[in-house]
DNA sequence: TCTGGGGTCCTAGGACCC
DNA sequence: TCTGGGGTCCTAGGACCC
């Protein structure tokens, strides 16, 4: 039997690309993708000329134009990043049967066993890269590895436009290269934890027994450590749960104090959750509401009901009695979210006689208000509540 | 520096049942 | 009367990733 074989694929600083690629007076100058200057926002993404001013996404807008103060500050252009985002994929497509995308801009793919088929796996990555190259004028990086947690470090190894691969028997020397922070779920809380024993790097980090990190980090989090620092793959990606959530907040431009307010805020935000579990035909018995105030500490409440959400009305007076449970004090908000857990695929018939008839009426008027804006992409289908000024 | 929005997974404690 | 241990469900919070 082959040895296994991964792919990843891992676009260049994509949104910035996409941008400097679509207009090229961009191209060689420092393009900055996110919030607003002025703004409360961060940095979604940046090019390589923007780095080069210390500019990193996740870092606060305000920040960045501090940093960069010749930078071109764009907003997010989500679908144009989609339609390129498909575009690559239909391409490892023709690689691979089994393309796993992980996000806008990431895919695995299964190579094992296509050796007879395309040549060495270097060479058929160089090909790869050259056409996604030709066919949209972006640039790739890729790490191929035995498992699919090296070849996600190896396609960070050699980036922009990179190209690496990590051959069985090198799992421990190639590793052993990285500092502890390119270790993919070891974020700074952690590194800031075992720097406290001394732990600095990844042989470091090899050397402690399981049991040592167990009264660290706990059992998954030891496991996970001890696993991933022998480039063993610690699961990242293994078994799919079943359930997923669905969920949707808003940071304000000044700070929001008004109970009515955000009541209607959480309307608009339930219709959009609720819009999107009706399109992925998902059913959702969990919700919960989060609320971040001035000082930025985060409160969530969470609630289960024992039917599943049928309507727009069910969802939102939910998230707004959490709301009132949770926001006691009544201290300005900055950030209101709602969102539904254990969102499973609707199965089966529903048992109708759990609901009273004018729920089943409601959720019918729903659903073809629903099905209408999903015909008829961009119409405006609201309630009149929720046509009022929100403030944001 | 003054901190987005979309997610996933884990932990800890309490309630409840056997 | 006082006391187990395990399992499951629920809630709140936090780390991490892109």
């Amino acid at each position: 039997m082959a040895d296994p074989l991964w792919f990843h694929v891992d676009m260049d600083a994509f949104y910035a690309s996409v941008e400097q690629l679509d207009n090229p007076q961009l191209r060689g100058r420092p393009v900055i993708v996110g919030g607003k200057p002025g703004g409360r926002g961060v940095v979604s993404a940046c090019s390589y000329e923007a780095r080069a001013c210390g500019v990193h996404s996740a870092q606060p807008i305000a920040k960045a134009s501090e940093l960069c103060p010749h930078g071109v500050f764009l907003p997010v252009r989500m679908s144009r990043y989609r339609e390129l985002s498909q575009q690559i994929m239909r391409a490892l497509s023709n690689y691979s049967p089994e393309v796993h995308q992980v996000s806008i801009d990431e895919a695995f793919l299964e190579m094992t066993g296509t050796e007879r088929l395309f040549g060495s796996p270097h060479d058929t990555a160089g090909r790869l890269k050259r056409e996604v190259r030709c066919e949209t004028g972006l640039t790739i990086s890729i790490g191929i590895a035995p498992s699919r947690y090296l070849a996600k470090l190896a396609s960070g190894y050699d980036k922009p436009d990179g190209l690496y691969q990590v051959h069985p028997g090198e799992e421990l020397a190639f590793t052993a290269r990285l500092p502890l922070s390119k270790l993919w779920g070891v974020g700074k809380q952690s590194r800031r934890h075992l720097e406290r024993y001394g732990i600095t790097t990844v042989t470091q980090l090899r050397a402690q027994t399981i049991e040592h990190l167990t009264r660290l980090f706990g059992e998954a989090g030891a496991w996970y450590l001890y696993r991933s620092a022998r480039g063993i793959d610690p699961g990242m990606y293994a078994e799919r749960t079943k359930t997923h959530s669905i969920s949707s907040e808003t940071t304000f431009e000044h700070d929001i104090a008004g109970a009515e307010t955000l009541e209607r805020v959480l309307l608009e935000l339930s219709d959009g959750v609720l819009y999107r579990l009706r399109q992925e035909g998902g059913v959702a018995r969990v919700v919960t509401l989060k609320i971040r105030l001035q000082d930025f500490t985060t409160k969530t409440a969470r609630t289960t009901r024992t039917a599943p959400i049928r309507s727009l009305e069910e969802l939102h007076s939910t998230a707004v009695e959490l709301l009132h449970r949770r926001w006691t004090n009544r201290r300005p908000v900055r950030l209101i979210g709602v969102g539904l857990d254990n969102v499973l695929l609707d199965t089966g018939p529903e048992q109708v006689e759990l609901f009273e008839d004018r729920g089943e009426r409601q959720r019918r008027v729903e659903d073809a208000v629903f099905d209408l804006r999903r015909r008829y992409r961009g119409i405006a289908i609201r309630k009149a509540r929720n046509l009022g000024e929100t403030n944001r």
